[in-house]
DNA sequence: TAAAAGTACTTTGTATTTCAAAGTTTATAG
DNA sequence: CTATAAACTTTGAAATACAAAGTACTTTTA
């Protein structure tokens, strides 16, 4: 009981970042577009905080033009998906706790 | 998947009111020391915290005085529990959907 | 009975976070 | 050219979080 906190990725503790975070953990590849609908956001906010996980180096970007349209793509790295799965054990574990 | 984060309660997103309600879940009162020290976090930082979750009537307060000193105590109420299982409805419905 | 100590705040001030709205850039379509 | 769409970036305001210092009340100690 000592560390309840502590293995919280403070980065994760926004709704919306949870949000980014569990959909990029089940689908390889989700355009901003997609991702705005999904989450309902306004496109700054959504961009802001996917700089942010891309600061982390939580999700990788990428960036094309499809049907002559520009066309931005994000998903989990590696090390975003350890992360996300060390804060899901982390909010389990006070789930199991708390109940 | 429309309503991914909708059903997050904003009251609960704080890793310390997690912690708080947490604690609350399993314990029938909890007193202040033991809350702070449990959570680590400053008197302070724990009133206010407190504060905002009876604010919601998420938590009820008794102040008394044991061994002739005062001694604030904590429980969850009945709402309080109510809207914590939700909120970790929600999160488990994430976590699913995230792996 | 005056000083000291403990509990549980409250206040203050600052730093951080969050978000919407408006503005910007780049590329294609007409 | 001009308009349009995508994906940002910037701006600014509001909310949140937090530590540190100060306060109120009570009991203990001298």
């Amino acid at each position: 009981m000592k560390e309840l906190l502590i293995n919280l990725n403070k980065h994760f503790e926004n709704r919306i970042r949870l949000g980014i975070m569990s959909v990029l953990m089940v689908n390889d590849w989700v355009d901003f577009n997609t991702m705005k609908e999904t989450l309902s956001v306004t496109d700054g906010n959504l961009a802001s905080h996917m700089k942010a996980l891309e600061a982390e180096k939580y999700v990788e970007v990428k960036k094309q033009f499809l049907d002559k349209k520009p066309n931005t793509t994000y998903r989990a790295t590696i090390e975003g998906r350890k992360a996300f799965e060390e804060h899901l054990a982390a909010l389990e574990k006070l789930i199991n706790t708390g109940r």
